[in-house]
DNA sequence: ACCTACACTATTTTT
DNA sequence: TAGTGTAGGT
C-alpha cells in the first residue's frame, strides 16, 4: 500500500488513444458503444445508470481489469463496494477470470466488510481495541429492550422495536445522541428518555467493545472526520473506488466515499501550515482518487432502511463534471417483459425517462392467473413449473417471488405434495437461530470479554441453576471491584451465593479460560487454523451444551444438535479459507455474511424468494405470485412518504428477473393471521398493456362465475383462452370485507398433512390416490421423507408423488 | 430457579 | 395463526 509503487500512468486522462491496440482490446469485444465507454472513460467520476438487465457487471469488472491490465493501478489500489457478499465473490471471481492472479490484494467487499477491515487496523484510535465484536441487529435488540426496560420507557409508548429503528435512522443520518438532542424537543418526556436511551445505547456499545451494523459505517466516517491524517492514508492508497447499487446507499454510506475522494491532504491543511512552513507542500497537489459509481433510480428498493435515492439522482451535482453513460439496451428479457416493466414504472413521476429496449424479439406472452386462494395459485405455480420442467427447463432457471416471508408456507406445501424441488433462499437465518447465537456468544465471551451481553447470555446456558438472582450478583460485585463481569467469574467464591452455585460458576470460567488458551495465543504467537473450531468443541462440550440438548426429549433438539456440528463445520472451512483467521475474523465474518449458504445447492431445485431479495439475480421463468392490492403495494407502504412508488419499483425489479417466460399470479381470497380476507388485484396489474398479458384465469372470471368452475388444474379450458377476456372493468368494484364466508373457495389443505412415512412400496404395486384414482408403481427414488414414487395411473397418466405426504393407500 | 399455562400482540423488506 | 412474554405455581 505503499505509493512509492504508484504504477506508470498509461492512459492519460483525456489524451485520445492514439493508433494502435489497446492493451484492453480483448475487454471490449461484445460491448456496444456505451458499456464501451463506461469500460474505457477515465476520469474524476463516472456515474453508469444501468436499467436492468443492461450488463453492468461485465462492464464494471471489465473496467477493473482494463485499470489493472493497463497498469494505471496497483490490485490494492482498487475499492470495489458491492451490496452483498455474494455478489462481491463473483465479481472477484470474474475480474480474475479476465486477468488471472493480478486480481489478488483488491478490496472488493459490501461497505461493511470494508469498514470493518478499516476499523480493525485503526479501533485503538478512539476507545476500542482490535478484539471488538459487532452486533447484529438481534443483538442490538436485546441490549435496547433492556435498557427500555430499565427506564420503564414503555409507559412513554417507547418499543424496543421502535426505538431501535429511530436509533438506526439517525446514524444512517451521522446523528448521534448529542446532536439528535439539539434539535429535539425535550419538553416531551418520551423525546428525553428516548435521547437516554439512544445516550447509553452507544456508551454500552463502546463499553462491550462492540459496533453496530450502522456504526461500522458511522464510525468510520467519524474517523476520517476526526483524524485527517488517517483518512488521508486511505485516500492515497483507494486511488479507484467503484460503488455498485449505488441508488441503495444511505447517507453514512455516502459520506464515507465522499471523505474518500476528496484530495489527499486537503483538509489537513490547517495542521500543515501552522508552523509556517507547508509541512506537506508536495502533497497539495495530489489528486482526488477516481469515483465510479453504478446503479438505477428505479431498482431503489431499501428506502426504508435509510437509502437515499438522491445519491444516484444528485450525483452530478455533488461531482461537478462527472460524466454519465446510459445503459438501457437490455440482454436478459424478452421486449414483452420489458413493455410491462417499462409501462409499470412509467407511472412512477418523479423519474428520469428511461426505456429498456432489447433485439430479441417480443417473446412469449406474460402469463397471468387468478386464484381462489392461496393454495389454489400455489397450485398454478406448482403445475406449470412442472409444464416447463418437461418442456425442458431446469428447475434452477425457475423462481418464485413474494412480497412478504409468510406468504412462502403455502407455496411450500404444495410444492411439497406435488414434489417439486425447491429451496428457500434467505429465510433460513441459520445464524439467528438460538441455539447458533449461544454458541456464538460463548465466542465472544472468549475473543471480547468486555462484551458482557454475551457473557449474560451463556452464564445460565445450559442451566446451570444461575437466575437472576447470581447475576445481579455477580454484576454488583464487578461494579465495586471496577473488573469485567466476564473477570468477576473468575472469583465465584467471593460472591455471596451457594456453594452448588459457585461451583458452576467456576466451572464455566474454568471451559472460558481453557477455551482462551487453545484460541488466544499470547502475542506475536500465530494459533493454529484449527483453533476457531477445536475452541468451539470445547467451549460445547465442556460447558455441557450439547450434553444438555442431546438429554433433553424435545425432539427439536436433536436438530440443534446437528446445527451445532454444521457451525462447527463452518469454522473449520473458515480455516481452510483463512489460515490466518483468527476468532475475531471468525465472529465477524459470520455477523456480516447472512446468506452463507447461498453458495451451495440451489442447482436442481426452483428457488423461492422475497422480492428484495431478488435483485440483482435472473431466471428463465420467473413467478410473480401475490399480485395483489395490500401485498405489493403492502398495506404499510401506504402511509409512508413514498412508499408505494418504492414498491412499485420492487415490482419492476421481480418483473425485470425473467429472461423469457413471466407469469403474474394472485389469490382472490388470503388467510392471514388466521382470517380469511378477500384480495383485490394490484394496481400495478393495470399499468401493464392489456396485450401484453395472457390470462389463463383472469380476476374476471374467478369473480363473475363463481368458485364452482375452473381449478388450477383444469383452468386451461377453452374459456380462459382469448385475450379478450381481459378483467377490466370486474376490477374495481370488488368490494372490500374484513372476513367473508367464501370458504367455498378456500380450497384449503386440511391442516395437518398426512404421514405415510413409512410405507413401503416397490415397482409393480397398485396404489388408490385420493384424487388419481388407481395406479401402478413404476419405480421409487429418494430417501427416507423424501422417497418419490413416478406412478402410472389408469385415468390420469404418470405422476411423481412424495410418499410421505400423498394422499394414497397401498392396495 | 424452573416450568407451565395462558394471554397477548404483532404481523415488510435486511447488509 | 404463531410466537413471545408474563404470572403463578411447584
Amino acid at each position: 500500500m505503499t505509493d512509492s509503487s504508484a504504477p506508470l500512468i498509461v492512459g492519460s486522462d483525456r489524451g485520445p488513444q492514439a493508433s494502435g491496440v489497446r492493451p484492453d482490446e480483448d475487454l471490449l469485444t461484445g460491448l456496444n458503444p456505451p458499456q464501451r465507454e463506461a469500460v474505457i472513460y477515465r476520469g474524476p467520476a463516472l456515474l453508469i445508470v444501468a436499467g436492468a438487465g443492461s450488463g453492468k457487471t461485465s462492464v464494471l469488472t471489465r473496467r477493473i481489469a482494463s485499470l489493472l491490465r493497463g497498469r494505471e493501478a496497483w490490485p490494492s489500489q482498487i475499492l470495489a463496494i458491492t451490496f452483498t457478499n455474494k455478489a462481491a465473490g463473483e465479481m472477484r471471481e470474474r475480474v480474475s477470470h479476465l486477468i488471472g492472479d493480478r486480481a489478488q490484494g483488491m478490496w472488493i467487499s459490501t461497505f461493511h466488510s470494508a469498514c470493518v477491515r478499516i476499523l480493525r487496523r485503526e479501533a485503538e484510535q478512539f476507545g476500542f481495541t482490535k478484539a471488538f465484536t459487532i452486533y447484529d441487529s438481534g443483538d442490538s435488540r436485546a441490549l435496547i429492550k433492556r435498557l427500555v426496560k430499565e427506564h420503564e420507557a414503555d409507559s412513554f409508548g417507547l418499543t424496543p422495536a421502535g426505538v431501535q429503528s429511530r436509533i438506526s435512522k439517525l446514524k444512517n443520518e451521522l446523528a448521534d445522541a448529542e446532536s439528535y438532542a439539539r434539535q429535539a424537543n425535550l419538553s416531551d418526556p418520551a423525546e428525553r428518555i428516548f435521547v437516554d436511551l439512544f445516550t447509553e445505547y452507544q456508551r454500552a456499545l463502546q463499553k462491550a467493545n462492540a459496533f453496530d451494523f450502522d456504526d461500522l459505517i458511522g464510525q468510520v466516517v467519524y474517523l476520517f472526520r476526526a483524524f485527517p491524517h488517517i483518512a488521508d492514508v486511505y485516500r492515497r492508497r483507494f486511488r479507484h473506488i467503484l460503488v455498485d447499487e449505488y441508488q441503495d446507499t444511505n447517507h453514512a454510506q455516502y459520506a464515507l466515499i465522499h471523505e474518500l475522494t476528496r484530495p489527499p491532504g486537503s483538509d489537513s491543511g490547517p495542521v500543515a501550515s501552522s508552523g509556517g512552513m507547508m509541512i506537506f507542500d508536495d502533497r497539495e497537489t495530489e489528486e482526488a482518487s477516481s469515483l465510479t459509481v453504478v446503479g438505477d433510480s428505479d431498482q431503489s428498493i431499501y428506502a426504508f432502511r435509510g437509502a437515499d435515492i438522491r445519491n444516484i439522482t444528485e450525483f452530478e451535482r455533488d461531482y461537478p463534471g462527472a460524466k454519465v453513460v446510459l445503459l438501457e439496451q437490455n440482454y436478459r428479457s424478452t421486449q414483452n417483459i420489458l413493455s410491462a416493466a417499462n409501462a409499470v414504472i412509467s407511472n412512477n413521476f418523479d423519474r428520469k425517462d428511461k426505456k429498456l429496449w432489447t433485439d430479441v424479439g417480443e417473446g412469449e406472452k406474460i402469463v397471468g392467473f387468478t386464484g381462489y386462494s392461496q393454495h389454489d395459485e400455489a397450485q398454478f405455480v406448482a403445475d406449470e413449473v412442472e409444464v416447463l420442467r418437461r418442456a425442458g427447463t431446469d428447475y434452477s432457471e425457475m423462481a418464485v417471488f413474494y412480497r412478504t416471508n409468510s406468504q412462502s408456507r403455502a407455496l411450500e406445501e404444495i410444492f411439497i405434495r406435488s414434489a417439486v424441488p425447491y429451496k428457500i433462499m434467505g429465510g433460513t437465518k441459520f445464524y439467528e437461530r438460538a441455539e447458533i447465537k449461544d454458541a456464538l456468544a460463548y465466542l465472544v465471551a472468549v475473543a471480547n470479554p468486555a462484551d458482557e451481553m454475551a457473557v449474560r447470555r451463556i452464564l445460565n446456558k445450559p442451566r446451570r441453576g444461575i437466575g437472576d438472582v447470581t447475576e445481579t450478583a455477580i454484576a454488583r460485585y464487578a461494579a465495586d471491584e471496577g473488573i469485567t463481569f466476564r473477570d468477576a467469574l473468575a472469583n465465584s467464591s467471593a460472591l455471596g451465593v451457594g456453594p452448588k452455585i459457585q461451583a458452576a460458576i467456576a466451572q464455566l470460567d474454568a471451559v472460558l479460560a481453557e477455551a482462551s488458551d487453545i484460541m488466544l495465543p499470547a502475542t506475536g504467537e500465530l494459533a493454529p487454523s484449527t483453533s476457531v473450531a477445536d475452541g468451539l468443541q470445547v467451549l460445547l462440550g465442556k460447558s455441557g451444551y450439547t450434553d444438555a440438548l442431546r438429554a433433553s426429549r424435545d425432539p427439536q433438539d436433536e436438530a440443534r444438535v446437528e446445527n451445532l456440528d454444521e457451525l462447527v463445520a463452518v469454522a473449520r472451512e473458515f480455516a481452510r479459507n483463512n489460515p490466518e483467521g483468527t476468532v475475531i475474523d471468525f465472529l465477524a465474518e459470520v455477523a456480516l455474511v447472512s446468506d452463507a449458504d447461498d453458495l451451495e445447492d440451489a442447482s436442481g431445485s426452483v428457488s423461492l424468494m422475497t422480492m428484495h431479495t431478488a435483485k440483482g439475480l435472473e431466471y428463465d421463468a420467473v413467478f410473480v405470485t401475490g399480485v395483489e392490492e395490500d401485498l405489493i403495494p403492502h398495506r404499510i407502504s401506504a402511509n409512508e412518504p413514498g412508499g408505494p412508488q418504492e414498491e412499485r419499483r420492487l415490482f419492476y425489479v421481480g418483473v425485470t428477473r425473467a429472461r423469457k417466460r413471466l407469469y403474474l399470479s394472485l389469490a382472490m381470497t388470503r388467510a392471514q393471521f388466521g382470517e380469511v380476507t378477500v384480495a383485490m388485484p394490484s394496481r400495478f396489474l393495470q399499468e401493464i398493456p392489456s396485450d401484453l398479458v395472457h390470462w389463463r384465469q383472469s380476476p374476471g372470471d374467478v369473480n363473475s362465475r363463481g368458485g364452482t368452475r375452473s381449478r388450477a388444474l383444469n383452468a386451461r379450458g377453452p374459456g380462459a383462452q382469448s385475450g379478450g377476456s381481459r378483467y377490466g372493468d370486474d376490477l374495481v368494484p370488488l368490494p372490500r370485507r374484513e372476513s367473508t364466508n367464501l370458504d367455498k373457495f378456500a380450497n384449503r389443505l386440511p391442516a395437518k398433512l398426512r404421514d405415510n412415512g413409512d410405507m413401503e412400496l416397490a415397482p409393480g404395486d397398485r396404489i388408490r390416490h385420493e384424487n388419481y384414482g388407481e395406479g401402478r408403481v413404476d419405480m421409487i427414488t429418494g430417501e427416507g421423507a423424501k422417497r418419490i414414487a413416478y406412478v402410472k395411473f389408469d385415468s390420469h397418466g404418470q405422476k411423481k408423488l412424495l410418499i410421505k405426504v400423498a394422499p394414497i393407500e397401498k392396495l
